[in-house]
DNA sequence: AATTTTTGCTTAAACGTTTAAGCAAGTTTT
DNA sequence: AAAACTTGCTTAAACGTTTAAGCAAAAATT
């Protein structure tokens, strides 16, 4: 009888809730308690499972926070416990399947965390990338995964985020003397690969259209170029090493200015899909055939190098790898506060991956 | 010799309050209210330029902000106020020139008004997409901006937006019965663009591998496609007319599907750039000579159109405007709640890019 | 039966802002 | 010279949580 009794009570106070509730504001922990008659405390902790309250009120919280169609205030959790739960990712653009695949992946192991993230895009902009920085502090993100434009070169700008005392991560284009947490392929060595893939199809004069020299990653492609060509025993020519911004209209421009030479190369390896595919361009163009005249290998093993005619060869930087350890690396360093002194540079292997373009 | 003495006094108490600052938290709007002797609040209205308080004050206030380097905390404000300035964002996948535009052009409009969006991708999964809602809708974002994957028909979901009293607007993949603001292109017209394009240039047999038609833009291209045959007096032959998930291997898939008939067709209008590429393919393995033999016609002006051989007419989708019509239509409905009732359904006309594979 | 431990809550403060209300001076109007 | 504004602040409450501290009642231990 007193349970009956009791049910009518607690039917009467949540349909005036619920009345309320359409008029007015959101559900809060308040409501639930009061439609309860318990604190908001105890509310909050049942919530949570917490040992100190009892099965009973748990079941009867989730219950009425259930019917109120209550939503968690994150603002005012993250506001009270310091932390926003938030990752932020700063990327040159997601519109490049590298970097979209490597989100992918970073953002599937943060979620099982109960992280999510906030992508914004530096459009290859130094001045963009600092606005970024800014907006994902104002944000106030627990931490930044990120990986540098191109033009980027002053890092000062990172330093905030340090001094903010949240982790910072790079990846991919970020190696550089900021002592930081990085993730990347080891660019050197792919050169080596590749070189060495070039030289056993016979040729003998090998170009290479590279990035920046200011930025590591790409230096460090051109160092291994030259140390490949060495150990070959092949000359290196300075006209067959090119600087370049590497989009594909710089591709189509460097290799017409490769075709120029007298002494024309018999293979161009270009440091980035994008700028191969210029290089494709311009080579069908003037009906050098390819691989036949001039073989041609890629950076990047974006999707379209399989697509076009020919498909080009690449190296796979394996995204989806860059992505977990990113957001792993991410994960421990907020986990464990010790942690703090070891530094992680993860350098994974790459892999080439022939196509028609260098058989 | 007061105003040094008070110049000495300040110098002190800052260089207090750096020193904690090393040991310690974030300043706070109160840490410069107790430099200056103020109140917070004072602070506050200072930062905002609030009229009430002297210049002089202001002042000093942004000088103490700055030597501290205070950085106001948006998670309490956004509290405070009840609106985080955040918008979110949902799209099938960012790794399409289509979706990362209109990212670009809507993530422009919205900085400048002080809005910052989280991006979220739902590859194209249903399940995907309502994590996704749950995500934004518990960060507590002012307003969602939405494409809806291939797979969404259950609107049910999206209701939950709305529910929160929160502006919903969707764009491209999202135009149905849900009572919401869209912007999009005129599928219906593209279609007899394209039809009529082909007419033009003696095509007789014109099939369509359309999207999925429950899909109201894939449904309305199939439909255009249907009435501007009816049009230019082409029997409409439902073997020429297949349903497709349009991805490049499906393309490729149909396009074989199309060579099998024993009467094939002069011409392939393909409903997306990617499907349109896989149809090439099969073309070219085929070595049937594209435009001679078989004219294409794809759809979204991806960039890779106009790379490949021979280059693929395609419809730009003006996605610069959709993202900044989007973004202007969620300011429009947060500045002024009485616009509630009017409803905004934007139908841009779109534009036919003839490339060398139907000339 | 007296003591300790456990259970199940409550109270109150805190996170960092914003803002309505108020109040004392100074300034202008009558 | 009194009345009415204006200026430049302050006080205090609020946003919705979480959590340390505390307390009464019930249960377990002596």
């Amino acid at each position: 009888m007193i349970g009956l009794t009791k049910t009518v009570y607690l039917f009467k106070r949540l349909s005036k809730y619920i009345k309320n509730l359409n008029k007015k504001k959101k559900t809060t922990i308040k409501d639930i308690a009061n439609v309860l008659n318990i604190s908001a405390a105890a509310v909050s902790k049942a919530l949570h499972d917490d040992s100190r309250i009892s099965e009973k009120t748990k079941k009867a919280v989730r219950q009425v926070a259930e019917n109120l169609n209550y939503q968690p205030n994150h603002l005012a959790s993250a506001l009270r416990k310091g932390k926003s739960n938030l990752v932020g990712v700063i990327v040159p653009r997601t519109n490049s399947n590298f970097f979209s695949s490597v989100i992918e992946n970073m953002e599937a192991i943060l979620n099982k965390e109960g992280y999510n993230i906030i992508i914004t895009q530096s459009n290859e902009s130094y001045k963009k990338e600092c606005a970024n920085i800014d907006t994902l502090l104002f944000t106030q993100v627990d931490g930044i995964i990120a990986s540098m434009a191109n033009e980027t070169v002053d890092l000062s700008y990172y330093e905030k985020i340090k001094s903010k005392g949240i982790p910072l991560i790079l990846f991919d284009r970020g190696e550089n003397d900021l002592n930081v947490d990085y993730i990347g392929i080891n660019d050197y060595d792919s050169s080596h690969m590749i070189v060495e893939h070039l030289v056993k199809q016979g040729c003998k004069r090998i170009a290479h259209i590279g990035g920046y020299k200011r930025t590591r990653i790409f230096n460090n492609r051109i160092r291994g170029y030259i140390d490949a060509l060495k150990k070959h025993n092949l000359p290196l020519d300075n006209e067959l090493l090119i600087e370049s911004s590497l989009t594909i209209e710089d591709g189509r421009e460097k290799m017409n200015q490769l075709l120029k030479l007298k002494n024309r190369p018999d293979a161009v390896y270009v440091a980035s899909d994008y700028a191969a595919l210029g290089a494709l361009q311009i080579l069908e163009e003037n009906n050098i055939s390819i691989p036949h005249d001039i073989r041609l290998v890629g950076f990047g093993n974006e999707p379209f190098t399989s697509l076009v005619t020919p498909s080009i060869s690449s190296i796979n930087q394996h995204s989806e790898a860059i992505g977990r350890l990113a957001a792993e690396t991410f994960l421990k360093r907020v986990q464990s506060e010790n942690l703090k002194q070891t530094l992680n540079k993860q350098i994974l292997d790459a892999e080439l991956i022939v196509r028609d373009s260098s058989m």
